[in-house]
DNA sequence: GAGCACTGC
């Protein structure tokens, strides 16, 4: 086609491979319609070379041929104005692509309706047994609950009776003409009035939907195409980059991730799956239970567990340990000497597992069954015997009750994630196992780590549970591939063009693939849209959706929704998708093996994030994201030899990664005295160890022996850094607890606050200055904006008018109550000192953030330069703050960041003699005042140079 | 004139 498109897909091309593997992308010149189903294609296809719904695909094809012919057709005839016959036929409406899409996604919703019907059908009636057993026992909500159900139930069932006496659908009064009729004419001018087009000589002539779309594509792709693209018309040659077989990536397959259900044949698999989904179906709670890989294990485990007060459990996914074991442990009467805890690294899954498990018991949530995490305990203190949390919930517990008093058996879920909470709640856990041999701790973990694991609890013994997933087939790329992203684009529609769009077994063949960060989906998504694009109705349709954790959630929210039909869906992902959310229907995973780390010095004080190679534990995890539903591919854009000699075994634990002012603090709390000789499973550097005690000791927070002073047991209370904690303890002293607990839970959430929508950067710049107020730097900016919102009454518009983000917000309210409950509870009394005082603010925060000084460094062109006081680090303001354009001499900042350089976010200015005054221990005048003087050029020059750039 | 992977209290 045009050289113009040649050049453009040069970008995408990466090397070229002589010898190509024939896997993928091995068009011969046979058309593109036979190799979408060639047998060759069927070798990657480890299922079933022909599709169950592959009669379906004929039928819509034939479909879509015919429409297109007639097109076709009609557009030869256009010469002259159609004559009445044709017209009426134009008008008509014919099996249009539009149509068929619309008429099936009615049909959808209509079973769907069905279903949800049927549902709340059983819910209804279920609860009105309920309420005849248990008159009395239900509360007032769960009474106003079942009239709810019961009533939307009748809604609905009315609204059923409606649509069967209408046939579906009511036209507006206006489509029914003055005999009663329903005017035929009225409604097909209505529906086309829209698509009514002229030609080149001004005749009018009907354009449908799809050609629209059609033309609007072509435009836009700037092809020389004059018709709509359909499957006949493609030459290859136009498709140099999907097509052409020198750049398509070659994979090389490897051995693949056994799953569950190893030694199966494809037809095994298809049986077991149909048996499974009709079981799911027909069986009862208890059934499914027992259908569990782990019901069959159930004696045997609760052996072991009585036998050994330790155990290592490697449950794969699917396996359902985490729901099933903490019930066993119920059932065995474990829960008759105290509480079940099974903590969990994230609230999500604390919540939906709680639920879950509630439901398999029978009790209401919050009941027998129920959960705790930050914002939100759904435990009753009399009834709870099985209790989710998140592992920080627990650390924190233990500060008040460190000898696990309450609980008489504790599972640590996914303790191979490490995270800090996890590793220091199995340290203690260990410890007060000795102490107390009527616990009984379980940890589980994944089988890489579960040796390492068992060695350090003493050699407990480890039990192993098969679970429920199934095989996936891995790919290796030949060779390195240079530019990644290229590459994950080209593997997309290799997948795309030669797979299926259904899986064998009827699950969806939906492509994943992971992407370091925002900026790297972005353009991902756009790339793959615009290829898409210019291939038109040569390749299915492909949806592409974004997905990373500061999306905004109704964007995120599209990648739960069914894949419509006819189409396959690519999701193209952060690490938000390795752990933290599941998409049961895809099909094939890309890797292109890196992810963002959070790297932090000690020595600095500098936190930074740097795109890494993730570890081989990490790609397996991904890899397993493809078999959640079905056999599925995993593609690798690395070489087998980086794999196995280039990258980790396991992600370095967190511990390694983090700032631990705020852990050890929570250690000391917890009467850990002797950091160093800790019983960490991996040691933290000790320069980072001793790093964190000197902060410590500088707030007051330990004493010269490296005890927790008063003020540090306090501190240790509030969920907030060290630094922090010391700014609110000072905030009594000053008058003001109210401004600095708003200032602070803001503080949190200060980066994802704000947002900039592309096309509206000047409008959300310019709501954002409004807010600011130079006196206190971004700290008092922050306070503005959330006493503003505070008068809003809270109010969703006011976020949008703001370009502020809701979500953030709600977080930041939530944190701000629970921090004032929390002075409530350590004796801080409420103070005020009024918004436009911004004094014994900035004395508040001097006092908690002194060692985070820094000065303007004179004598520097360009952008004002700072250097820390206490390491001498160079810095600059973050363009974000609403200092930036304005520097002060001096300023305190909330955190060190480095991304293209080395940032201070968030700052308020300072005065040098506040400093001395509220850590006279820490700041010399005499020192403050050398650093304020300059070799080079007297004092006033330095002035005069920050007051010319104004 | 920059930009934030993901959790958790």
């Amino acid at each position: 086609m045009s050289t113009d498109h040649r050049s453009k897909s040069k970008k995408l091309r990466r090397r070229d491979n002589d010898d190509f593997d024939d896997r993928w992308g091995d068009e011969e010149d046979d058309g593109f319609e036979e190799s979408v189903r060639s047998p060759k294609r069927a070798r990657l296809d480890v299922r079933s070379p022909t599709p169950p719904d592959e009669d379906a695909d004929t039928v819509d094809q034939r479909e879509r041929m015919e429409f297109e012919k007639r097109l076709k057709d009609r557009d030869k005839k256009d010469s002259g104005r159609p004559n009445k016959r044709e017209q009426a036929e134009l008008k008509e409406p014919t099996a249009s692509l539009a149509d068929l899409r619309l008429r099936s996604r009615q049909e959808y919703l209509k079973k769907r309706e069905a279903e949800q019907i049927a549902l709340l059908r059983q819910q209804v009636a279920e609860e009105e047994e309920e309420a005849r057993r248990s008159k009395e026992k239900l509360t007032s909500a769960e009474l106003r609950d079942f009239k709810k159900n019961k009533e939307l139930l009748r809604l609905a069932l009315e609204r059923q009776r409606v649509d069967e006496h209408t046939d579906g659908y009511q036209l507006p009064t206006d489509y029914i003409d003055e005999s009663g009729k329903i005017s035929r004419q009225k409604r097909h001018d209505a529906l086309y009035q829209r698509y009514v087009d002229r030609d080149d000589q001004g005749r009018e002539r009907y354009v449908t939907e799809a050609e629209e779309w059609e033309k609007r594509q072509t435009e836009m792709a700037k092809a020389q195409v004059t018709a709509p693209l359909s499957r006949a018309d493609v030459n290859r040659d136009d498709y140099e980059f999907v097509f052409d077989d020198s750049q398509a990536v070659k994979f090389i397959a490897d051995a693949p991730l056994p799953g569950a259900r190893k030694n199966m044949t494809r037809e095994q698999l298809l049986f077991e799956e149909r048996v499974a989904e009709a079981e799911k179906k027909a069986a009862s709670i208890e059934e499914v239970r027992k259908s569990l890989p782990m019901y069959q294990f159930r004696d045997q485990l609760l052996q072991a567990i009585a036998d050994h007060q330790i155990l290592v459990v490697v449950g794969e996914t699917g396996s359902g340990k985490t729901t099933q074991i903490p019930q066993y442990l119920h059932e065995a009467g474990y829960t008759k000497r105290g509480i079940v805890a099974c903590t969990q690294p994230r609230r999500v899954a604390a919540m939906s597992v709680a639920a879950r498990v509630a439901d398999e018991v029978g009790c209401h949530l919050g009941n027998e069954v129920g959960y705790s995490i930050r914002f939100e305990d759904k435990t009753n203190p009399e009834k709870t015997v099985i209790k989710y949390m998140t592992d920080g919930m627990l650390l924190r517990e233990l500060m008040s009750e460190p000898d696990m008093g309450k609980y008489s058996a504790i599972m640590l879920d996914e303790a191979h994630e490490r995270t800090v909470s996890t590793d220091i709640l199995m340290a203690l856990a260990k410890d007060v196992a000795r102490a107390r041999p009527d616990l009984r701790l379980i940890v589980s973990s994944a089988t890489l780590d579960a040796q390492k694991m068992s060695a350090y609890l003493d050699n407990c013994p480890i039990f192993n549970i098969p679970g429920r997933t199934f095989p996936v087939e891995i790919m290796f790329t030949a060779a390195p591939e240079a530019n990644y992203l290229a590459a994950c684009v080209t593997t997309i529609f290799q997948i795309h063009i030669s797979q299926p769009l259904k899986g064998p077994t009827g699950t969806s063949g939906d492509i994943l693939v992971f992407m370091t960060g925002e900026d790297d989906i972005t353009a991902a998504v756009e790339n793959v849209q615009e290829t898409a694009r210019k291939l038109g109705s040569a390749i299915p349709e492909l949806q592409v959706l974004p997905l990373y954790a500061s999306l905004p959630s109704e964007e995120q929210a599209k990648v739960f929704t069914p894949t419509p039909a006819k189409v396959r869906r690519c999701i193209i992902s952060s690490n938000i998708a390795e752990t933290s959310v599941t998409l049961p229907s895809v099909n094939f995973v890309i890797d292109p093996g890196f992810a963002k780390e959070n790297v932090y010095n000690p020595r600095t004080g500098m936190e930074s994030l740097v795109v890494s190679p993730i570890s081989r534990a990490s790609a397996n995890q991904r890899a397993g994201r493809a078999g959640r539903t079905g056999p599925g591919t995993c593609l690798r854009l690395y070489t087998r030899h980086a794999f196995y000699n280039e990258m980790e075994e396991s992600t370095t634990p967190e511990i390694l990664r983090a700032p631990l002012h705020s852990v050890l603090l929570t250690l000391k709390a917890l009467g850990v005295n002797d950091l160093l000789d800790f019983d960490w499973q991996d040691p933290p550097h000790q320069d980072n160890v001793i790093a964190a005690l000197s902060q410590l000791y500088a707030v007051a927070f330990l004493n010269h022996e490296g005890r927790l002073t008063q003020n540090g047991r306090k501190a240790a209370e509030i969920p907030v850094k060290p630094e922090a904690a010391a700014t609110l303890l000072a905030s009594a002293k000053y008058g003001c607890v109210d401004e600095v607990i708003t200032i602070l839970s803001m503080l949190g959430e200060s980066g994802a606050l704000f947002y900039r929508p592309k096309n509206q950067k000047l409008q959300a710049d310019a709501a954002r200055a409004r807010f600011t107020v130079k006196e206190g730097g971004d700290m008092t900016t922050l306070l503005r904006v959330y006493q503003e919102w505070e008068e809003s009454d809270y109010s969703y518009v006011w976020c949008r008018e703001n370009f502020i983000q809701q979500k953030s917000l709600n977080r930041v309210r939530n944190v701000k109550e629970q921090l004032v409950k929390l002075c409530d509870r350590i004796e801080i009394a409420p103070s005020s000192c009024g918004a436009s005082n911004v004094g014994p603010i900035m004395k508040a925060f001097a006092a908690g953030f002194f060692p985070n000084a820094a000065r303007l460094q004179k004598g520097s062109s360009g952008e004002a330069s700072y250097r820390t006081v206490k390491t001498g680090v160079s810095v600059a303001i973050h363009p974000s703050s609403v200092l930036y354009t304005d520097p002060p001499k001096w300023l305190l900042y909330y955190e060190l960041v480095m991304t293209s350089k080395e940032f201070m976010r968030s700052v308020c200015p300072l005065e040098p003699a506040v400093l001395v005054e509220v850590a006279p221990h820490y700041h010399k005048m005499k020192d403050l005042e050398k650093l304020g003087m300059d070799r080079k050029m007297p004092k006033e020059t330095g002035k005069s140079a920050v007051g010319s750039r104004l």
